[in-house]
DNA sequence: GTATTCATAAATATTTTATAAATAAATTTG
DNA sequence: CAAATTTATTTATAAAATATTTATGAATAC
């Protein structure tokens, strides 16, 4: 059977012990790591279903490494933690955290969250490669082509682009999208998007006086096609 | 100008009232029913983009209430709960709750809570677009076509448009519109109006000296159709 | 018929955008 | 670790887009 996949992070291996158990009588697959770099690389490697993230990890903060998974993960991540500070889940949530329990928790309760965000998971179509016109996008590769020749872009780049091909048609405002790239606190940078736009445009733009692929709304924002 | 609409259904009004205040402060639209059978009714008929449902109402069993909507609501529902056990948590997340908070609630985390569940419901498709003879405006990818043909407006231009195409057949005053597209200390700038209006005209309608959409009503404003 | 209101073009002012280039920060490489 | 390289951020400025103001003739109300 094809058992889902739940990676745990947290350093107490009591914890570790009693959600293994608890979770692989569930019937779910579970693979553990007691830091925050462990379970990146472990992650990275072989993206599981949903990720349990202890945000008092010793090596890292949680909130960091959070923001880390969100740039590429797209799955749910629910944090667990002794904090129950209303800081606390409000930086989780809005970083992108798809639920947050306070330790001690109720294990029943936490197998009903767990079902919930991977059910949110499987409602979502996930496209594995993006093409309009003579672009191409691979989100699972992390590769871009124009005309067939791949392009090197950059880490903020390549996420720029996708969030705009993955909204085609819509025009996504500089507020939006400095949230969604930059994070919370730089949506009023909107001289950032003009450069990295600039960027984008010179790499995969046939003519970039002429954008076919990234056009400006001015006023607004950008739309992509 | 568009604001999220969240309907609280809740039977205590002083929690009402704290909802309403806390999210109207947040630029939410707020809708409030007293009761389950009130609030089915309101939703029905302009469905919210988030539910907020108080387990615990006097006339109807909330869980009750909860799958009844589920069979029709697809987006998001939080529920409120002063009970606390595990078994009543976890009922309401397999029925399909978005989320589940105890009273009292901190109203950031609240907050924090709302924006991670609509920032879910908008990645799914959804659509709005208003149609009017040979004019086409889709309000989500913020586009406009004239005979299936798009056509450019300046943010100024589609504001315009999309108010008079939300009160299609009222006549607005130039007061109004001035008031709403400009904001209050511009009410008695007819002018910035009637500039509009032409500059309007001259990109959907068909001969704009003699205009179907957008009608001129002497003295008192204009009206759409 | 006169006063008021309206439509429109065109001139001017303001805001927004694109882009290069400089600096700072992060990452890689030896 | 330190130099080299890449990437991100900041600054400056010209160009483009948009908004506001002005002017004038046409339409409408009374």
């Amino acid at each position: 059977m094809n058992k889902i996949e739940i990676l745990i992070i947290d350093d107490e291996p009591a914890i570790r012990k009693l959600l293994q158990i608890a979770l692989e009588s569930n019937d779910y697959k579970v693979t553990q790591a007691a830091t925050g770099k462990e379970g990146e690389i472990l992650a990275a490697n072989h993206p599981p279903e949903l990720i349990l993230l202890d945000i008092g990890l010793p090596d890292i903060n949680g909130h960091e490494l959070l923001r880390e998974f969100r740039k590429w993960y797209n799955k749910s991540i629910i944090i667990l933690s002794v904090e129950n500070s209303e800081e606390d889940i409000v930086s989780a949530l809005d970083n992108g955290a798809t639920d947050y329990l306070t330790k001690p928790f109720r294990t029943a309760e936490l197998l009903a969250r767990i079902r919930s965000a991977i059910r949110r998971n499987q409602t979502e179509e996930s496209t594995a490669i993006i093409t309009c016109g003579n672009l191409q996008i691979d989100l699972v590769a992390r590769t871009v082509k124009v005309n067939d020749q791949p392009v090197k872009l950059t880490v903020t780049e390549y996420n720029l682009l996708c969030l705009l091909a993955k909204n085609e048609g819509k025009v996504l405002t500089h507020h939006y999208v400095l949230k969604e790239i930059w994070g919370r606190g730089f949506q009023t940078e909107t001289q950032y998007l003009r450069v990295f736009i600039a960027q984008l445009r010179k790499k995969i733009e046939t003519n970039p006086n002429k954008p076919e692929h990234i056009l400006t709304e001015s006023g607004v924002g950008y739309r992509f096609y």
